[in-house]
DNA sequence: GCAAAAACTCAACACTTGTTGAGATTACGA
DNA sequence: TCGTAATCTCAACAAGTGTTGAGTTTTTGC
């Protein structure tokens, strides 16, 4: 008597374009970033995106697809570093870790599926890979032929020098760098990038 | 009839000192150390140890209790990180990068309890407390008061970028940084955290 | 030797997970 | 208007998880 007449939910086909698959991916990338890959469910994603489960496979296929779906995002993002190791001016280190800033705290749209990238990394396989792609072939492509291997390999280093910074700040939530201002951080770490990607001579300090 | 004759496996309380325990402790550490926390089932373990499920649980109580036991194990290792950062010489970044591969790439008894909980920090709550703890807690024990807060930040900062070089090297695997030999990455880092460390004024190269 | 306790085996429970299929409901083009 | 296809709901499965309890076997202290 009563679920004739108040359809609580609207059932069946919704109306207008297709805004349930962007619902989903919308979830799905939100929970990816803040719980990782592991903790993220698919009945999560789904209550998320006020979604029944099915909607999530029937769009997706599966929870492996629907993860790819989420970091092919950034993969626009990356194309910004593309271009970044370039120049060996005295504001590289600066320029690069001002990058590396901005688009791991940046818009949610760019960062949240650079933050799954990252958290995924240690758990799941697809996202280790895009990770180290990401770090050895991406950074690298500019580097390689001008600088020799060696320049190379510092900018590998710097890379992974800077995910730690995002990996203490945003994930384990270490209080010092939490509490810092980004434009501190980037006054603290820049020299040392500078250092790794254009080494000086260090001056021994007297004792 | 074949069964009461060879019996397969000794059954019953086994001889001697009690080595379950410790084969169980064994076996998590190796797993938690290679698979991480959520990849590592109780089933696995004591198919490792060649032991029965419930025996990891009669010893252990929970799988949390057993992570817990792991983790446990390091924090004797860590106290040698304790004076790490006092002495303000131009050998400190130098010496900060080599204790942190020894600590992470020495003998298992040691290294495998720091991987379990560096892997385990991006999933576990225990792990990320414990990791979280032990890069502002006990690395600015020393710090903090000499040097005043601006000091504190710098190894909070040092020690995550250090992180950063074990997450790549060891857990996501980039090429570059796992080719490289230890004493390589010191040449090539301690710069850069003794930059973190000592801050240098940077001399600006021709162009 | 003998009882008690420790260690061990086996089987199952309760729960969550990803995944699937059948069928109901709606939107939309012809 | 109508039929088709897209979308959505509901219910369930199969596998794997941590965890528990009952019962068996052996060691160990007296």
């Amino acid at each position: 008597m009563n679920k004739k007449n108040t359809p609580a939910v609207r059932r069946g086909r919704r109306p207008g374009p297709n805004s349930t698959r962007k619902a989903v991916l919308d979830a799905a990338r939100a929970r990816f970033a803040s719980d990782g890959f592991a903790a993220t469910t698919i009945r999560l994603v789904a209550a998320d995106a006020q979604v029944d489960v099915s909607q999530v496979m029937q769009f997706f296929g599966s929870k492996d697809e629907l993860f790819a779906a989420v970091m092919a995002v950034p993969a626009s993002a990356l194309q910004r570093f593309n271009t970044l190791y370039e120049g060996l001016d005295e504001h590289l280190g600066e320029r690069v870790v001002r990058a590396f800033l901005t688009a791991w705290e940046g818009v949610p749209e760019e960062s949240e599926p650079l933050m799954a990238t990252l958290r995924g990394a240690m758990v799941n396989d697809q996202a280790r890979d895009q990770l180290r792609d990401f770090i050895q072939a991406r950074l690298l492509a500019g580097t390689s032929e001008r600088l020799g291997s060696d320049a190379a390999r510092r900018a590998g280093l710097a890379t992974s020098l800077l995910i730690g910074m995002v990996v203490c700040r945003r994930i384990i939530g270490v209080p010092v760098l939490v509490a810092a201002e980004p434009e501190e951080l980037v006054m603290l770490i820049a020299p040392a990038i500078q250092q790794i990607l254009v080494p000086q001579p260090i001056r021994p300090n007297r004792n």
